[in-house]
DNA sequence: TATGAATGAGCGTTCATTCAT
DNA sequence: TATGAATGAACGCTCATTCAT
């Protein structure tokens, strides 16, 4: 489904792969140009074509394999961790490592791929389920817990993500804290008057 | 930057940018035509060019016009609040509201505007930080009346605002209500044991 | 189906069917880049996709424009004759003289587009069937005067078709004349011995 | 010009020829692959570069040695008959179970072979002018008999190889039988009248 | 001012050919 | 000798932009 069979040099598919991630963070999907892929990969244009049939492959490709590493690397930290709270914390100190590690990521987040066709708009959509439900998830074990209270938790994983994008530029990393954001998460703005009495 | 200068007929520049966001909303800025663009606006290719030096300016001068549109038809609801809380509930339904009385809106935020230029790039995060210095005044005069406790006003203001893409696609407004989603800004997720003892 | 509806300069249309012609037969359709056919006429690449959709099509328009053409004069001149006889000597001296005046018919016939596609090569075959049944046709009515013996007239249709390729290169309209070969074909070879009798 | 000089396996440079006219005859020289070709033989596709300079020269040498074996072929068994009309009609027989026994030989006149060079179109010419007289012997020799009429025996020759073309598609071998064409070719189309008198 | 016919730069993809092994 | 991975020239088609009217 996603190459063309078997190929000589896997480290080749590697080098294109990592080059398309540099090249469409920088510039997005249209504005790339397959030789720009091929000439930073250090290859002639022919070869990508010897890894992977089309440039929408390429892309989808490159992101199946920037979103699942990304995951991967998450969800192998935040399974080092027990206690509900202490995931998201976790995570967001994850994210946001990950992103001033890899400031491309940054980028790729602000590229819309969506629009490629919608058969890649379905397929960018399950991803970005599937990472809600993930995060529902250890959210609603925290309600088992009885550490988080009863509450509807896609919504609250939905806004768990939807808030990692207060990390991106204008407001970059630097600007805000994690602990300030997981403490306005997780206690809210609002004075808490009658838990006060 | 924007315009040849002036025009005899503002009418006919404003009717090719509404015909603009209309196309470009739907279709994308690759996939839309200029001719497409003119059609739809029912005149000739060619006049678009009388009034945009390029696609791409067109696109930007859009952009521009919608968002401002946008913010101040919402800080002009917002200015017929008083209290903070009554004012970010109501930003929030503005918001929702505006989402589905005008989808393309929703479509809009899935395209790629990667090649907007340095300039409009800038602008548009001046426009930004403008709301969310216009959201965390709220948010300070409700920490001065007591409603809010004492926070991070611009992060919380760049929290909300991020929380609005809760209701983009593909969790769409019929997922999530605006109740619900302010609740959980408001109060927070945790459990607020210690503060009943 | 052939054009893309109404075109503003009909004269255009017709240059660039020429040009075809004259590009076509002597470099043949893959051969052939729509760029040459386009400087052949003067005019842009881009302008010969406002008056055909592809390079297929402008094959086959322009073959169709010749078809005509040439059977069209070859069915007038045709009808101009009564006698069955005379009307095959007459489709012979048409046939040789077209050759002469236009050179280029020549080289088409040495191209076969049937390999263009599959839908293509049918097409083709209809028109030579029907060329085939429109001679058939003026046998069978020979037969009917009893100016030709009772024979299988497609196939004496389909041998006078073939025939026409005695006159391609390298046996040239001047190696044999067009006299001598309907003698033969009406006549025969074999001496007529019965006939002496 | 045929091949790069000596080679250690004709056998080999034998096969890749008889892969050529598989592959080429199904599918036409433009969309064939070199690759193809070499797949059908069993070899790598570098491997047909060390005995043909080029995919046109396969094809040119390809066809050289079918026309050379398909005409040893038929001039071998009309060595065999010694009647000059039953060598014809043997002629017939042989060409027609030829293309029956061997339906690539018939594809191979659909293609487009525009591309020969001028080197190989005389040669092509020559073999042609080879044939004719081979035909043109053989009548002459009936004339001699007194079976034929006198008749110009290269127009003759020309008008019989013409002929071969009835039984392509679309009229296939099946719709015509050798013993009507050559009866149409022996006793002609007429009538004939003033011999029955 | 307004038009839309004309243009040609631009790009994804193919595949004949090369050459390191 | 044999291979097949790598290459890059080539080309059909699109569409933003221009300009004659």
């Amino acid at each position: 489904m996603s190459d063309n069979g078997i190929h000589p040099d896997a480290g080749k598919r590697q080098k294109i792969l990592e080059s398309a991630f540099a090249v469409f963070s920088q510039k997005g999907y249209q504005q790339t140009k397959v030789e720009e892929v091929a000439q930073h990969a250090g290859i002639g244009k022919g070869t990508v074509y010897l890894y992977f049939t089309s440039k929408e492959e390429l892309l989808r490709e490159m992101l199946k394999a920037m979103i699942k590493k990304y995951l991967s690397e998450l969800k192998q930290k935040l399974a080092e961790e027990t206690d509900p709270w202490a995931k998201l914390k976790v995570m967001y100190t994850i994210h946001v490592s990950l992103l001033q590690e890899n400031p491309s990521l940054v980028q790729l987040h602000l590229h819309d791929f969506a629009f490629v066709n919608d058969q890649f708009r379905s397929w960018l959509e399950t991803e970005k389920e599937d990472f809600v439900n993930h995060i529902a998830a250890i959210i609603e074990s925290g309600i088992q817990t009885g550490q988080f209270r009863p509450l509807n938790a896609k919504l609250a994983a939905a806004l768990i993500i939807s808030s990692l994008g207060v990390f991106l530029p204008p407001h970059s990393s630097e600007c805000f804290s994690v602990d300030e954001l997981v403490d306005l998460l997780f206690h809210g703005m609002s004075r808490r008057v009658s838990a006060q009495a």
